[in-house]
DNA sequence: CACTTGACCTGTCCGC
DNA sequence: TGCGGACAGGTCAAGT
C-alpha cells in the first residue's frame, strides 16, 4: 500500500512526535513482523533514544541513540501509528469518535512500542510489513537498500538519468520499469497508473517503444504527482493512515486509479481496468493508446 | 540474463 | 445468509 508519497507523510509526522523520546519496552505478537532475538533487542533498542527519522524509497528509518536504526517495510497493509496516552483517555473504547488511534491496540497490532508517555503501534493486516533492528552503519549494504534506485524527488536527479535508467530495462514494459524499485525508488501501483495517464502512455508499451521525449514528459508528471500526493497526505484506498491515525486525501485527486467504470476526466471515454505486470492496471482507452503490435 | 509468475497473509466483496 | 473464489497499494524466490 504505502508508496513514497505515503511513507513520507508518516516520516513527517512521526519526525515531530517521537524523536527525543526513550524507548521503555517493546511487545511483539507477530514474530515475523519483528524477527531480531531478544537479546539484541534489549540491548539496542530499550532505553535507546530516537535521534531522527528518514526515508529511503518506501523504508523507514528510525535512527536511535545506541547506534542503531529500526528499518521499517509498511508493505501492503503496514500502519505506523502514534498515541500519547492522554489521548487514550480522550479516545478510548466507546468513545464515539471513530477515530482508528483510540481503538488501538487491535487484532491487527504486530508490535508495540512504548515510549514512556505515548505508543508507537505497527498494525498490519495481512503481516507482509516488517521492522528490523540494524547497526546504523549497515543500513545502506542491507541487500534490499544497496539496489534501490535514486530518489525521483532528489535535486541532482534529473529527467534525463530518468529516461537513461529506464533504458536500461528495454524489453520490459513502461509500467513494471516503474515498479522496478531498483530502476527508481519508491513509485508502487497507484503513482504508476496516475503518472502514465497523465503523460498519455499506455502501461504495457514496451520502454524500446518510448522516445526520450515522452520519457522526460513522463518523469515531470510522476514527480508533480508525487509532490501534490504529499501535499494531500498521501493515498487513502483501505488501510493506510499517517502516524496520527488520519487518512489521505490524494484519491480524491487521482485522475484513474479505481475509477474504472466511470469517465476520463480528459475526454469522457469510460476508464478501463486489466492487467499489466501482474497489477491492477488502469487505463483511458483514448488517451493512452496502445502501442501497435501489442496487446 | 531478462522477464513473468507465485508465494507470503488477512479481509472484503461479488456472484451463486 | 452462506460459501467459494478473486482480489488488494509490495517484494522476493522460483520458474520460463
Amino acid at each position: 500500500m504505502p508508496e513514497l508519497p505515503e511513507v513520507e507523510t508518516v516520516r513527517r509526522g512521526l519526525a515531530g512526535l517521537i524523536i527525543d523520546k526513550k524507548i521503555r519496552s517493546v511487545t511483539n505478537d507477530w514474530v515475523k513482523s519483528f524477527p531480531n532475538a531478544k537479546n539484541d533487542v534489549d540491548a539496542f533498542l530499550i532505553g535507546a533514544k530516537i535521534t531522527g527519522v528518514r526515508r529511503r524509497a518506501k523504508v523507514l528509518l528510525i535512527d536511535l541513540d545506541s547506534e542503531y536504526t529500526l528499518v521499517i517495510h509498511l508493505k501492503m497493509t503496514g500502519q505506523l501509528v502514534f498515541r500519547s496516552n492522554n489521548d487514550g483517555e480522550r479516545f478510548g473504547a466507546g468513545h464515539p469518535s471513530d477515530s482508528l488511534v483510540g481503538r488501538l491496540p487491535d487484532k491487527s497490532t504486530r508490535v508495540t512500542i512504548d515510549l514512556g508517555d505515548s505508543k508507537l503501534f505497527f498494525n498490519d493486516q495481512r503481516k507482509f510489513g516488517w521492522m528490523r533492528l540494524v547497526t546504523s552503519i549497515e543500513v545502506p549494504n542491507i541487500d534490499f537498500m544497496k539496489k534501490l534506485g535514486p530518489e525521483p524527488l532528489s535535486d541532482d536527479f534529473t529527467s534525463q538519468m530518468f529516461a537513461e535508467r529506464l533504458k536500461r530495462r528495454p524489453n520490459a514494459v513502461v509500467k513494471a520499469a516503474l515498479l522496478d524499485q531498483t530502476v527508481i525508488a519508491g513509485v508502487g501501483n497507484i503513482y504508476a497508473d496516475e503518472s502514465l495517464f497523465a503523460a498519455k502512455i499506455h502501461p504495457s508499451t514496451r520502454v524500446r517503444d518510448l522516445s526520450d521525449k515522452k520519457l522526460i514528459v513522463l518523469f515531470n508528471e510522476l514527480k508533480k504527482i508525487l509532490l501534490l500526493s504529499i501535499e494531500k497526505g498521501g493515498s487513502t484506498d483501505k488501510n493506510y493512515v499517517d502516524a496520527e491515525g488520519k487518512r489521505g486525501s490524494y484519491l480524491t485527486f487521482a485522475q484513474v486509479f479505481r475509477k474504472n467504470g466511470q469517465p476520463c476526466p480528459r475526454c469522457g471515454t469510460i476508464i478501463e481496468k486489466s492487467k499489466v505486470a501482474g497489477r491492477g492496471t488502469h487505463v483511458c482507452p483514448v488517451c493512452q493508446k496502445p502501442v501497435k503490435g501489442l496487446q
